[in-house]
DNA sequence: CTCGAATCTTTACGGCGTAAAGATAGGAGC
DNA sequence: GCTCCTATCTTTACGCCGTAAAGATTCGAG
């Protein structure tokens, strides 16, 4: 038997070894317990098994830890977006249907998770980390419904219209979802998503149907 | 000349008169400032003139506080739909391209008090005038959008897809933008706003659109 | 006019974020 | 192998926060 390779610290020295990766991990419960609004960088600390000024060295304040949560909570959404597309069939109906049911899904399974990604108050939009995070979420679904068309000038050019409409209803349904419209309890709003999504989304994707 | 009538206390008597509605006007500029995060009941009693502990009496806690300024959003946002509806024309989707406009723009022009109204969190959804306040802002939208068709058995009826789908995508497009999405100066989102959301409206009310 | 009840103040407690200063350990250079 | 610099972590402390508890003041019903 060859030792163990003690690159993994068992148990708490003096340093920790991976404190920055522990802080995460720990922030990552706290956050899905509490909610973004029962957030504590204290707690955080406790959970992580170190003093309530450790995390300075690693984070500058909370907002730089809940930055890096929001980073990695926009490439888990961008990932679940590219590959519900790659998923789905080939009419760009389905991969839309199926892309907007994998976003609202996503705020379902990470409510709080969700949630801290669109407090701006709280983060810091000037990290790259985040940004590109949030631009490649953002670019999965453009590239989608405006296919292959050129890129607007900018984002409030009249050629933005589809895109917006359909990250809107998506994110409204989401928000709307998570903030209590169909029950406070998880299972209700599961139930409701699936009942009422799909037919929500085919309202502004299909031709012809219309509200 | 009679004398003004001393219904109005001029200053500070040991009892402050109308604590109650100062409080709430103080809670409302305090909201206003500093956003929900940065809000605070210290300070609101602060710039009532009064000490930390008095809201006791009129308010049982914070929430108890940002649940009246709530219900008084939702009755707001419920006056501002109702009138525009009756301003547009009689075409449907014009008075529902209205609705969806007044919708975005209280949201807009009362960025922190439109961002209250979501945080269930820090709300009392039990109370009744929140409630019943929220239910008008909503009613105002379904009876618009299902005309006339019969109270669905539940929220979760299928039935209850157009109205769902208009609200989604009104309070999708309204929370990204204030979230940042046509950045972060009130300039820049209101011009967005104009230049997108009329096509966004009629990408998902005017039948045989589609996006 | 009196006295209970409502209103407001004072004081106090524990929690928060984080700044500043001291303790400890890892590792580079000799 | 030893020294010492530096990164990491702890301790202590400060000023916020919400709010509980107890005392002061005033109002108004009887």
């Amino acid at each position: 038997m060859k030792p163990k390779p003690d690159s993994v610290k068992i148990e708490r020295a003096y340093h920790h070894g991976s404190l920055r990766a522990a802080l995460i991990d720990a922030a990552e419960d706290v956050l899905a317990e509490r909610g973004v609004e029962g957030f504590s960088l204290r707690e955080t600390a406790r959970r992580a098994g170190v003093s309530p000024a450790a995390p300075k060295h690693h984070f500058a304040d909370t907002r730089a830890l809940l930055t890096a949560l929001a980073a990695g909570a926009y490439s888990q959404l961008a990932e679940r977006l590219e590959s519900a597309e790659a998923e789905a069939g080939k009419l760009r109906a389905h991969r839309i249907r199926a892309q907007g049911l994998a976003y609202v899904g996503f705020a379902l399974d990470q409510p709080a998770l969700f949630d801290l990604m669109w407090r701006a108050a709280l983060l810091d939009f000037g990290d790259e980390n985040l940004l590109m995070a949030k631009e490649r979420a953002f670019n999965a679904l453009d590239r989608l419904v405006r296919a292959g068309a050129s890129p607007p000038a900018s984002n409030t050019d009249a050629a933005m219209a589809p895109t917006m409409a359909c990250w809107s209803l998506v994110h409204g349904f989401a928000r709307l979802a998570l903030d209590g419209a169909f029950g406070t309890d998880k299972k209700s709003r599961q139930r409701a998503v699936l009942a009422l999504l799909p037919a929500v989304i085919d309202l502004l994707v299909l031709r012809g149907k219309g509200i």
